[in-house]
DNA sequence: TTGTACGCGTTATCAA
DNA sequence: TTGATAACGCGTACAA
């Protein structure tokens, strides 16, 4: 690490240290004569100079690290989210640094706290909590210790902690996604609910339910299936269905890629989507695209989403967690064609 | 930001700064009394100590940082890698700080810039390079910058610039695939080639075009369309071909998103992909597992790829750059069913 | 085994 | 407008 310090940039260009900064810089004091700003500045580019983040960091007190955490930056729901963060972070002048916790609470911890060590601006975290309350507490201590010392943090998913939240409407579009599918002909739910004690899994299966009793309607608790939260866990809940010989028309699954995997199960069986049985998802991941038959779902801005959640820790913290609440909407597509 | 510092820690445990920072440490000097090193660790605790990472990384002199550019980490083929990067980095016990592109080579060299400011330890950087000498010496001048300050760097895709690359088969696979298809009795190719310029589209069609060479076959001029390297550009190449009516009985797209919206195209256009037409991509993304019919293709391991990059940046740097070649494999599905 | 004191590269305060 | 110089928080010779 040989790299050459302001010092070196200074003395090449005969100023002072504080000078040399303040050319480069531009700080507060921006008054620097030109005729040495520019001789400054033509010996840092001689130089090749490269300021020390860490050091200028350290002098500022504050740095210039946004970190991102999520379950796995593979799955097509978080990886559109990073993209939302990483733009808008951009745009801010910040630096993301990412944390894939592969759905490992003890990780999401511990990667709190090496954020809060990096002493990163903000900290966004995507991915639903769980009911684990000895965890949960946890986090929230981890949460609160990184507040204190200065840092914002915003949530995706669900209000559960106290700081700023986009909250992404599951019950209320869960219910319309329901709505939608009875009042499309649609008698026989079942659901692939994922696993116990997922919060976003539970609150859509609520939207579900009431969505379904709305209409007079209800789910049958021998047509729930309980599986992970992730394409596999899809397929695997749409196998039991389907081997239960269970008779339903369609099947809600509490997320797309679970949706798609419930597809890939059916086809498997030789049961065709759409016409012999239907499958709506969620989220609306854009892989979705390419999927068929096109896969209903209900609609969430994922880009926006991270971006949302970007803006919500910049500027000045507030007072009371700020609530920002993105609209969900129901995409009716071809795998839930009218029913007669 | 009234953060507890090391010597508050120190003051409370009532040893001194230097013991403070051996107890919590551990540093080559492991030697602090059992009975110190509680007391210590207890007043840290106690105090909620945080370690300031910046501040660490200027007296150590490194940082436990790596950063990673893509193109675009919505992208499957980026996150994948972005996966296995993370997974191998965090093993190292490193963060992982990301940049997203865009395509934007201007800001792939400005992220270098700032990799170096924060004085990563190493950078991984994936996507396809471009025929651009103007872009690509400056960007060679980047890095080797930030190799000067002692950082390391691996790039993923083809070996251009002079440091470790994990180098993709491609030639040699688009070779296979083309081989592989013309024994399984197509006759007539076109080629979704991508952009002019693009070195990874230019390797593939090259391999494309060696392969079915071998075989005393070839792709004609006119059944080559060019554009984006994106999901969109393989829907506009193959629709403007279908639209050519172009006699031909399978289409090689240079990548799989492209592939997959040549799906699309040929869907939309009423052409049965298969049967009436057989698609083939590059890459084997995992979007793949749901894409009907299953997409023929030539698989890379994304997530080895990442993992393997992130090595290579560990450890001592060599004398010479290291290649590591990683092979892909010809995958047929049933986007191309053997023909008559 | 522990403590003192200096250095890391930069910003910011205060004089000049 | 410029220049010394003191922080910033930590690691680590060197000394005790």
């Amino acid at each position: 690490m040989a790299s050459v310090t302001l010092s070196d940039v200074a003395r090449e260009a005969g100023v002072s240290l504080a000078t040399a900064s303040r050319a480069i810089n531009g700080s507060a004091n921006r008054t620097v004569r030109p005729e040495l700003r520019d001789r400054v500045l033509a010996a840092a580019a001689a130089l090749h100079y490269s300021p020390d983040a860490n050091a200028q960091a350290m002098a500022r007190g504050r740095t210039t690290t946004l970190g991102l955490i999520v379950h796995d930056i593979a799955d097509p729901y978080f990886s559109s989210i990073a993209a939302g963060v990483t733009t808008a972070a951009e745009r801010a002048g910040l630096m993301v640094t990412l944390a894939s916790t592969g759905h490992d609470p003890e990780r999401e911890i511990a990667f709190i706290e090496v954020l809060q060590s990096q002493r990163a601006r903000a900290i966004v975290m995507a991915g639903s909590r769980i009911e684990d309350e000895t965890v949960n507490d946890r986090l929230r201590a981890a949460l609160s210790a990184y507040r204190a010392g200065g840092g914002a943090v915003a949530m995706i998913g669900q209000p559960l902690f106290d700081v700023d939240t986009v909250a992404i409407e599951n019950t209320a579009g869960a219910a319309d996604l329901a709505v939608a599918l009875h009042a499309a002909g649609y008698r026989r739910f079942a659901a692939l609910a994922g696993p116990a004690g997922h919060l976003t899994a539970r609150d859509r299966m609520e939207g579900f339910a009431a969505g379904l009793a709305s209409r007079g309607a209800a789910l049958a608790p021998e047509h729930i299936m309980r599986s992970a939260f992730t394409r596999d866990g899809g397929y695997e809940g749409m196998r039991e269905l389907l081997d239960s010989g269970a008779a339903v028309d369609v099947v809600l699954a509490v997320n797309d890629v679970m949706a798609v995997g419930a597809m890939a199960a059916a086809r498997d069986a030789g049961v065709t989507v759409g016409t012999g049985i239907g499958i709506a998802g969620f989220d609306d991941i854009v892989t979705l695209r390419d999927v068929t038959p096109s896969l209903t779902t209900v609609r969430v801005p994922l880009l926006q989403v991270g971006a949302t959640a970007t803006e919500l820790t910049l500027g000045e913290p507030a007072a009371e967690p700020r609530l920002e609440r993105v609209a969900s909407t129901v995409v009716l597509r071809d795998s839930t064609p009218p029913r007669a």
